[in-house]
DNA sequence: TTCTTATTTAAGCAAATACTAAAATAAATA
DNA sequence: TATTTATTTTAGTATTTGCTTAAATAAGAA
């Protein structure tokens, strides 16, 4: 972090000043959202969101056997999302339902949306 | 992956079995929307993001100034947004200007609106 | 209480990611 | 043509992430 001198002779000097404003204003909302999306942003993880948007619950065990993967990788990615509010969960009995919680449900619409438009268009 | 023999006895099989076409049918849909969600989730490229989304287009240098970051650093981001269709750039002179192509402007909509929303917040 | 079923947690490791530093490209100007 | 300015690329490294295996919880059934 040494080479930040590097100010063009045209920059835009209030520019600067209002986008710098603007990060340290937002700099927690930055790091919150993009962990969120971060989130999200592993096809796994995905996986399991778009399943649960579709089915509306499903336990680690249910996921397991979807995805042929380890109940153990498929906990240890409910946890996560639990923890940042993308899921929640209700128990019945032994077994532990996960679902997406409203707001998230809400936020990743547009994305479910793309993936229902590919199915449609993959199966003809 | 042994494990995944733990089918519930009380597992619906038409379920499962619906879950999984639909994971064998859009598998590729999942894998690029999340590495496209992937690259969102980062806080330095999100910050970027949302930059180019309120100033419209900036160059690496102006980038590397607002954000306190090495160059380097700020250059490689925008190549893995840019191959992935995110951005998109124009030469002038010297100086290359990223800005947000209009698909990732229109998807993105909805979290820049909750940053906006934050800014509102935390000004007041 | 012991056994089974459903799930989580902890430890360890391999692969992926983000950053630094240095070298390479590319256009404009002296 | 040589120099400056703006940017990218490459190589190396430290951190993070995702998965495996094994051990730990937790609730219901024998």
């Amino acid at each position: 972090m040494e080479n930040n001198s590097c100010i063009r002779q045209k920059a835009d000097i209030e520019q600067m000043n209002r986008c710098k404003d603007t990060v340290s204003e937002l700099n927690d909302s930055f790091d919150y959202l993009a962990n969120g999306l971060s989130l999200v942003g592993n096809s796994v993880r995905l996986k399991i969101l778009y399943l649960l948007f579709e089915e509306k619950r499903l336990c680690v065990c249910d996921l397991s056997d979807i995805l042929g993967m380890n109940i153990s990788a498929i906990s240890q990615h409910l946890r996560k999302m639990k923890d940042r509010n993308l899921l929640e969960t209700e128990r019945e009995a032994q077994t532990i339902f996960y679902s997406l919680t409203a707001e998230y449900e809400k936020l990743l619409n547009p994305f479910f949306d793309i993936l229902e438009k590919n199915k449609i268009i993959e199966t003809v």
